[in-house]
DNA sequence: TTGTGTTTTACGACCTCC
DNA sequence: GGAGGTCGTAAAACACAA
């Protein structure tokens, strides 16, 4: 069975994804860091999850140029979902992270769903904060959904923020990083890798959209200039992995 | 309620680097 | 050879229009 052999491959896998209400990430000391990259000065990490020197690097403030992009992380207040054992605990200070409840879902704000401008002609019809209205996977199964021979497990919004936030830091995770979070998050390795891998790939797609978008009304713009920046990588382990037809884009919702 | 389109996990194939 | 990268793809999860 597909199950046992993921299993079988990494035990550690699927062990867990429900919720860690005793994970103590220390959201409301979301000290911000100083850019890493100088195209990604807006972002400013989390030291709760610690360990790596990144982390704990003072300095800079969440550009608010970036906040409407990321919607994604507004409604992580005391009142969500996943935090909600944890009344407090995940927040940011910035106006942008305000916790507001919104009407009905208990989740969304409604001033950013009215402020918030759509991230594509998807984002036009969907939600852009449609991610973060998911409840915690069913619990039953431990966070695991199953149906045939293939399933896959629905992160949890925490763990989502957890691994947006680091991925905002930075492209590619250190095999440090990889093991704390996924020791923090309760995935694996395994699933951190593929998040990032996944995650890069998403981020290519939506700029190569976007730059198709931009040809069509303009002359287009080479990879890594205008609209997205080029990104120095922290490569994992070796170095060179990035192709330079591949160049690092910052994400370009961040940017607009 | 259902059909459809999009997003999210997860994998395999293949490549590069050490 | 192993680890980790991209690329392509499958399928579950999800949102929304009809």
């Amino acid at each position: 069975m597909y199950v046992s052999y993921l299993l079988d491959k990494d035990t550690s896998m699927y062990s867990n994804t429900v919720r860690h209400p005793g994970l103590n990430l220390n959201h409301q000391n979301f000290v911000p860091a100083p850019p890493q990259y100088s195209d990604f000065a807006g972002y400013h990490h989390v030291p709760g999850i610690n360990g790596d020197p990144h982390h704990n690097q003072p300095g800079g403030t969440w550009n608010p140029a970036y906040a409407p992009a990321r919607e994604d992380w507004h409604s992580y207040g005391p009142g969500a979902a996943t935090s909600s054992s944890n009344p407090g605990q995940i927040s940011f200070s910035p106006s942008d992270f305000n916790s507001v409840q919104p009407p009905g879902s208990g989740l969304l704000p409604p001033a950013i769903n009215s402020s918030v401008a759509p991230l594509s002609p998807n984002a036009q019809r969907r939600n852009p904060y449609e991610w973060m209205r998911r409840n915690a996977p069913p619990v039953s199964a431990g966070g695991k959904t199953r149906t045939k021979d293939k399933y896959r497990v629905v992160y949890t919004d925490h763990q989502r923020l957890e691994l947006e936030k680091e991925f905002h830091f930075s492209r590619y995770i250190t095999i440090r990083r990889k093991a704390e979070l996924a020791a923090t998050l309760g995935l694996s390795e395994r699933q951190v890798k593929i998040w990032f891998q996944n995650r890069r790939a998403k981020e290519r797609k939506v700029t190569k959209k976007k730059m198709q978008q931009s040809g069509q009304q303009a002359t287009p713009t080479p990879p890594g200039v205008g609209s997205t920046g080029t990104v120095g990588m922290v490569s994992s382990s070796s170095s060179g992995l990035v192709s330079p037809s591949l160049p690092m884009t910052i994400k370009e919702e961040f940017l607009s």
